[in-house]
DNA sequence: AACGAAACCTGCGCGC
DNA sequence: TGCGCGCAGGTTTCGT
């Protein structure tokens, strides 16, 4: 569930406990969430200091001295940081000690998240960070139109794709496509440039409000180290399914979009 | 080539 | 109360 704006939090609250502290031991209690040769993990980040925090889309990138560590949170990680005498959680899967004996610990019930390393010089250049797409307030609208016009893709699929542009998930793209007034089953082949052009302002006008209120918190992802967004309260129509539309007071109904439960007015969005 | 569906996992809420 | 089932979601992989 974390999107740009959670991952975002977590960046920031995470990099004010353990910038420049040193990694000193790792215990990997499940091994599928490395992406990269164990034993290559394993001698590339210990004994490195973690000396900065960056992030792309939903990628956390641990800047180490000499290599990156880049994770995905999927749906459920969360990081933690807890005393090295403190019990084990059952969902902890990777702990890193660091050189003051506290730990930092990754936890994931549902066990999706990634890591991969790489050597600091060419991390942007290697898999994932080099198919990921531009942020939306990056993102050349022109560019995007051209990269959807000939689509045949309902738009919420298309703005869900990480290659085309990173950062949204399933709340954020609800709430994109809310505030352009676009329907999420309209076909990409069928956006207009001006549209095109809508759609990246209100992704980057979400985005951006809910990194200033810290995130959401709905359901499960009551967020790692007490981190408590605030923008569940702006939501308009994510979750809403019955409620009527602050727009219009029309109901607001769920429908599946790209496999996706997608929530809708459909008398504002067409 | 390009799209949809399944798979990866687990917990939860539902119906019986 | 307890069981089985479907659903949830981000991304990759598989199948069409």
């Amino acid at each position: 569930m974390p999107e740009l704006p959670e991952v975002e939090t977590v960046r920031r609250t995470l990099l004010l406990k353990i910038k420049d502290k040193k990694i000193i031991d790792i215990n990997c209690l499940y091994p599928n969430i490395i992406k990269t040769d164990m034993t290559y993990f394993m001698t590339h980040v210990i004994n490195q200091s973690i000396r900065d925090i960056k992030r792309m889309g939903k990628y956390l990138i641990f800047i180490l001295d000499k290599n990156v560590m880049i994770i995905h949170l999927r749906m459920e990680g969360k990081f933690f940081i807890k005393q090295y005498d403190e019990e084990i959680d059952k969902h902890e899967h990777i702990i890193f000690t660091l050189d003051d004996m506290s730990q930092l610990r990754y936890h994931d019930v549902r066990k999706f998240g990634t890591l991969h390393i790489h050597p600091i010089d060419n991390y942007l250049k290697a898999y994932p960070l080099n198919v990921l797409g531009s942020e939306p307030k990056d993102k050349d609208k022109l560019d995007f139109y051209h990269q959807i016009h000939h689509s045949n893709r309902p738009i919420k699929g298309v703005m869900l794709d990480q290659h085309i542009i990173s950062g949204l998930g399933n709340i954020y793209v609800d709430e994109t496509l809310f505030l352009a007034k676009i329907h999420p089953s309209r076909l990409a082949s069928k956006i207009t440039k001006k549209q095109a052009s809508d759609l990246i302002d209100a992704a980057t006008k979400v985005l951006s409000k809910a990194v200033e209120l810290g995130g959401t918190t709905i359901r499960s992802y009551t967020s790692s180290l007490g981190v408590h967004g605030r923008f569940q309260n702006e939501l308009n129509v994510h979750t809403k399914q019955g409620e009527s539309c602050p727009v219009c007071a029309h109901e607001i109904i769920k429908i599946k979009v790209a496999g996706r439960g997608t929530y809708v007015c459909p008398k504002c969005q067409k």
